[in-house]
DNA sequence: CGGTCGATGTTGTCGTTGGTAACTCTCTCT
DNA sequence: AGAGAGAGTTACCAACGACAACATCGACCG
């Protein structure tokens, strides 16, 4: 099974699988989930109405793919974020934060896969692990920003629950297009950071005896990425 | 065409309209908008197939109007909880936020319609006033509460953003089955208005020499209602 | 070198759904 | 009484997901 390199080849397509994907999420950046069909994708790459049953059992199955890729760039976009962010913990957590509306902004076809109610649906197990594993990452998060003086009065399981609604809300508000246009705003990215601001509020976060959190005052921007839109 | 007063009648259903609407509310609530077609609701309400038609033009009309009366009882919800807290408007505001929430979890089918991808791609008029006068009704409680003190460092544009994001947030993630399940909480309720505290920060509140703001001290609980689930 | 075999793709078919057209029944109004 | 509108019915079509049976290609093995 290891004729495949790189292009096409005649009578089998070679890489119909990835090729389906691709197509797939482009299908979905169009025109959103409900507007793909596997007849469909099938008739844009060629391929006979039934080809796609030998690589996806069915559409959920595709699709259901496609949210788990959707949740791994979410998990390394956050972990990568976080990483460019330095070792405050709090200035991590909003790194999170941020590099998750930043990738529900632009690999918008993924996330809307991940959040469809009909893909929250799918009960197929890699998928809800890789589910969980995101929403671990959120939570260590928020966790170490707690523990480093953020929001010392709240309970963890509010905050847990605030920031997956915040992440949630930020990264679906930004990302449709119908929402984003009753806001009056003309640098969606700098009001992103606003409302960031907002949610990982660093004048909650009472200095700590040991000096972890100090170098928290380089500022709201301290994240190095901006982005040219 | 005054014929119609409760019960069914012979031929004619009588009110084939509001059967099919709440039959689809039914429906929505147990297996989501994708379970949802109109030969089913026209088999379980023993009319042909093509009865539907004749109320909606199509299956988008149908649920656009559940999303209408989602979008009526939200606002109804939220400005009747707004009412309730007094004349503070940042408890107000939270009030706002808390009833929203609220009408998420009891109306969970109208929720789920107004949110639906696939309701969001309608382009009804009358839908997207109703959804846009939802919207003013979040802003101009976010504006109010700003005018009282609150968060006075932020934006306008930030603090809509982020109060739709945080209710939007927060109604999903707490209407949401999946989601609750990630989180470790026993009543949801009471969580809900923890994640409400740490969205609605009374602490970012700047007393201001107007005594508009005076009663805020009636405590984060003011709300009257207290759920019993 | 020839044959088997599994992976991959094709054609054909079925049931369900949304949508449209043409017809029928019933009530109302003149 | 009869016209006409409202509401429901039957009949039909195209698209889709799913399934089964068949065909083709390359790999591997004797």
């Amino acid at each position: 099974m290891e004729y495949v390199d790189d292009e096409n080849m005649a009578y089998h397509h070679g890489n119909l699988k990835q090729a389906l994907l691709e197509r797939a999420a482009e299908v979905i950046a169009e025109d959103g989930l409900e507007g793909l069909s596997l007849r469909g994708l099938a008739r844009d790459l060629d391929v006979s109405h039934a080809a796609p049953r030998r690589h996806f059992a069915d559409r959920a199955a595709l699709v259901a793919e496609l949210a788990k890729e959707g949740f791994r760039r979410a998990v390394d976009a956050m972990n990568a974020g976080a990483d460019t962010a330095g070792a405050d913990p709090v200035a991590r957590y909003r790194a999170l934060g941020r590099s998750y509306v930043r990738f529900a902004r632009e690999d918008a076809a993924f996330f809307r896969a991940m959040n469809h109610p009909e893909v929250r649906a799918i009960r197929d197990h890699a998928l809800r692990t890789l589910e969980s594993e995101w929403f671990t990452t959120l939570r260590d998060g928020a966790a170490r920003a707690q523990q480093a003086g953020w929001h010392p009065e709240a309970s963890p399981e509010a905050l847990v629950a605030f920031s997956v609604a915040g992440a949630m809300g930020a990264a679906s508000v930004f990302s449709d297009a119908s929402w984003s246009s009753l806001i009056d705003a003309t640098d969606l990215d700098a009001l992103a950071d606003e409302v960031l601001d907002l949610i990982v509020d660093r004048t909650r976060t009472t200095a700590l005896p040991g000096g972890a959190a100090d170098d928290s005052e380089n500022g709201k921007d301290g994240d190095d990425e901006r982005r040219a839109s």
